[in-house]
RNA sequence: GGUCCCAUCGUCUAGGGGUCUAGGACGCCGGCCUCUCACGCCGGUAACGGGGGUUCGAAUCCCCCUGGGAUCACCA
């Protein structure tokens, strides 16, 4: 079998959206799955629209998501020759002409069109005129105006267009530069690319596409185009849904491979299993699975399984995650081993990195910050003497690990005639400041003794400040 | 408006003529567990858009309607 070969082509127009994410995502997931090969291609022909700063933007999006291309980038814009040479082989193969005819007399073809009720197109006023080259003048593709083109896509079946509703459509702008429908082919073409996975929108580009693959000679590549995703009123996702860079995501907390699982899940299923580690995506990824319907992006289910990943990965894997968002709030993460043993007692309770990194603030902060109902709640008088006890045994302690710490703690429950929760709150808010954290023994044993201590003094002087 | 696509719980989906009194997940509502908050566990809520066919039998096949989406550039 011939190896496969795929590519995501983005214009460089803005960040990588969630659509973009997705489209690049399954061509790489289909050539990691297939072993063949992932091609990254910057559509920037559109001079005006192109802009360096999102090509930056494209490739630290698809670096978030673990997302390396075997080829490329290659760029539309230094590619001249080689759509120049093609557009040469179609207007001597008969297959293209110059038309000089003006934006101005396009527009009032249309016009005429509109009024007589039929759909507005270009006449084909220079079809037949041999028309040489010369500045100004654009290169038309000569459609065909009978017959059927038929397209057979992977997920969308057999579609059928009529070759009439084709005009003679322009594949070589006045300024010289190819029009898209012409670049992509002679790239597709020239890269050998064999799978054309990509968002439903062109399907209506396709016929034309498909045109020019027959008028250069070319075996039609596979063509597999994946539904739309909407936004929570079904219409395309766009800003007004919200955040829809994929780096917003990042910055919302959100681990790579939990938005990769997501955005598989979108569009494509395995049966009945949510949960895809990346490896279980490459090696179950297949086109016959990409579903025919747009879905709904759904940002509560994406956090949801977000969550799930949190709880599966291990700390080591989620430590450099939640990093920066420590170091935004100015804490100083240099301590790995204090940084990994803390994250298991937060994992269960994180739905996002970000949230993580607030539950973590009483792991930092020098000084805490108390919360003044938990205080008042809490911290009172007649919980002095257990605390008391309970810093003096902890103490004589030379290492904190659960079972110890039970110890104590049932100790303290016997002597001081106590239930578990009389005291556990006390102690949560004295080494917290807050009435919510994870597991009392969790955190005695990771804050480590000298914290601890403090922690616990503290909160017996302000008992008896009061 | 022309052309094209789509149509199962609120959402993502399983399902490809009988095993469907339609399954899973998120959400929501109860309960259990419990040192707080979570996690977890148990249970519940909720769908085949409508109408015609085909068939002994349709969520599954065909047609129409309705609804939604995409696209109609010298943008990609």
């Amino acid at each position: 079998m011939r190896k496969i070969r795929t590519r995501f082509a983005p214009s460089p127009s803005g960040y990588l959206h969630v659509g973009g994410a997705r489209t690049a995502l399954f061509n790489w997931l289909y050539a990691q799955h297939t072993q063949g090969s992932f091609i990254l291609r910057i559509e920037d022909t559109d001079q005006a629209r192109s802009t360096d700063e999102s090509v930056r933007a494209i490739f630290e999006g698809l670096e978030w998501l673990g997302i390396q291309w075997d080829e490329g980038p290659f760029y539309q814009s230094q590619r001249s020759e080689i759509y120049a040479e093609h557009i040469d082989k179609l207007i001597s193969t008969g297959n293209a002409y110059y038309c000089t005819c003006t934006p101005d007399e396009i527009e009032a073809m249309r016009e005429k069109a509109r009024a007589k009720g039929e759909k507005p197109r270009y006449d084909g006023t220079c079809r037949n005129k041999e028309l040489g080259p010369q500045t100004g003048a654009v290169v038309r593709f000569k459609a065909p105006q009978s017959a059927n083109t038929i397209l057979d896509d992977v997920v969308k079946g057999s579609i059928v267009f009529a070759n009439n509703e084709l005009d003679d459509f322009v594949i070589r702008r006045s300024d010289g530069m190819p029009t898209y429908n012409l670049a992509v082919v002679v790239d597709d073409v020239t890269m050998n690319i064999n799978t054309v996975l990509r968002g439903d929108d062109h399907v209506m580009n396709t016929p034309k596409q498909i045109l020019i693959y027959q008028a250069l000679g070319h075996e039609l590549p596979v063509f597999a185009h994946v539904p739309m995703v909407l936004g929570d009123d079904r219409t395309r996702l766009s800003k007004r849904h919200g955040a829809t860079s994929v780096t917003a995501y990042r910055d919302m907390g959100l681990l790579p491979d939990a938005f990769v699982n997501y955005l598989a899940r979108l569009g494509w299923s395995y049966g009945d299993q949510e949960f895809f580690t990346r490896q279980e995506l490459i090696e179950k990824f297949t086109l016959e699975r990409i579903g025919k319907s747009a879905g709904i992006f759904d940002p509560v289910k994406m956090q949801a399984l977000n969550a799930d990943h949190i709880q599966a990965a291990a700390p080591e894997v989620i430590a450099p995650h939640v990093k920066p968002f420590l170091q935004e709030s100015g804490y100083n993460t240099d301590d790995e081993t204090y940084l990994k043993a803390l994250i298991p007692t937060l994992q269960p309770r994180s739905k996002t990195l970000r949230e993580m990194a607030e539950q973590a603030h009483f792991y930092y902060r020098p000084e805490l910050e108390y919360d003044e109902k938990a205080v008042k709640k809490f911290l009172k008088p007649a919980i002095v003497e257990p605390l008391k006890a309970l810093k003096e045994n902890l103490s004589s302690l030379t290492s904190f690990d659960e079972k110890k710490l039970e110890t104590v703690f049932v100790n303290l429950m016997e002597k001081f005639e106590i239930k578990l929760g009389k005291i556990a709150q006390p102690v949560r808010v004295a080494l917290t400041g807050t009435s919510v954290s994870p597991g009392i023994f969790e955190i005695i044993a990771v804050l480590g003794k000298k914290k601890v201590l403090q922690r616990l003094e503290k909160a017996i002087e302000l008992i008896q400040a009061r």
